[in-house]
DNA sequence: CTTGAAAATGATCGCCGATCAATTACTTTT
DNA sequence: AAAAGTAATTGATCGGCGATCATTTTCAAG
């Protein structure tokens, strides 16, 4: 109940927006309970942060997966996209937070890994058994490219003057372009 | 002074480590005095990220660049991550603080723009006159992608088997090699 | 009905951002 | 030098926050 109500604030308002008492008036509880269950603000935080990334991993796990990279990266990016702005405030939680202490959990990364694994598998026609390693540096590359692409757009950081699609377009376009030619 | 102050805080402990009491403890002066200057913490910290900005662009506004555009791009990443890798926690608060209201004032975006100029330059080679628009708009998917990577890396949020540069690189030279080859 | 563990409470603490009438410091005018 | 005017600074005050934990309530097992 707790995650969902965060999920509520976060979805409206952003991180600024996510306050433990008022989740807990939300859900009709008081505070000391939230601080039963969770290990503080941020321990709620981090876990509905897990969540959003369940969602979107849901949500872009089963992109159908040909022979063209170009069209499965593309694909993915879609739904990666789509995510993305059906949930801007909720998914900018995930990197207006931050973690107290050095890097996220392990098991945080995880869920990063497997969503780099879903851009493995894209790139994976380019990629002859026994190149995994290339494999994966590409689909970090490319992962880590979409990401600024899409942060800086929902952040209205830069000038819209495009869409970004069509950034996102060129990116992959042009990176496996220039893979296939070297 | 406040400016100054806030640096060293948020170089120290990031976006959490700013707060108008601790600032105004730290310059001798008393809250109050805070509050007349700056219309509010998120002003104060708005401006101190744009001092960021600034900073950046004064250490990377002066590459050389030649007529190789992959080189060109090189040299500029080289600038940008040694910026980012030498105040990881200020350059981060760039992209923790969300703009309260809607987006990011104008006079922000220009120095976004300012700074994809400088990849525009990179690129320029390529680009005749009479393309400015291409020129503009692949300056921008190189400098998000190059922002993707290098922000996941200092997050901590990629599994760390692979340098930086590595991957700027294959971004570099995939992409302006697809843009060559189409 | 009793008992013991689990769940929930809410008063309390210290701190935060923000406000603003009052005070102090400094400049200009006479 | 004194007075008047202006600019800068103060700090008490407010409401709200995250966090704590001894106490109370709930409820199922014996």
């Amino acid at each position: 109940m707790a995650l969902a109500s965060a999920r509520r604030f976060a979805e409206a308002e952003g991180l600024r927006g996510i306050g433990a008492r008022k989740i807990a008036r939300d859900i009709g509880y008081t505070i000391g309970t939230i601080y039963n269950v969770f290990d503080g603000l941020d321990d709620l935080i981090l876990k509905l942060n897990c969540k959003t990334q369940d969602e979107l991993y849901e949500a872009a796990k089963d992109t159908p997966m040909g022979e063209d990279p170009v069209e499965n990266l593309r694909a993915l990016a879609v739904k990666y996209v789509a995510f993305v702005e059906a949930h801007p405030k909720l998914w900018s939680v995930n990197f207006e937070f931050s973690f107290p202490d050095g890097g996220p959990p392990d098991w945080y990364k995880l869920r990063v890994k497997r969503l780099i694994g879903l851009v493995e598998n894209a790139i994976a026609p380019l990629f002859p058994s026994g190149r995994e390693r290339e494999r994966l540096h590409h689909a970090r590359v490319l992962w880590s490219s979409l990401h600024g692409i899409i942060s800086l757009n929902v952040a209205g950081k830069m000038a819209r003057s495009e869409t970004i699609e069509s950034m996102e377009d060129d990116l992959i376009e042009n990176y496996i372009q220039g893979l296939k030619s070297r």
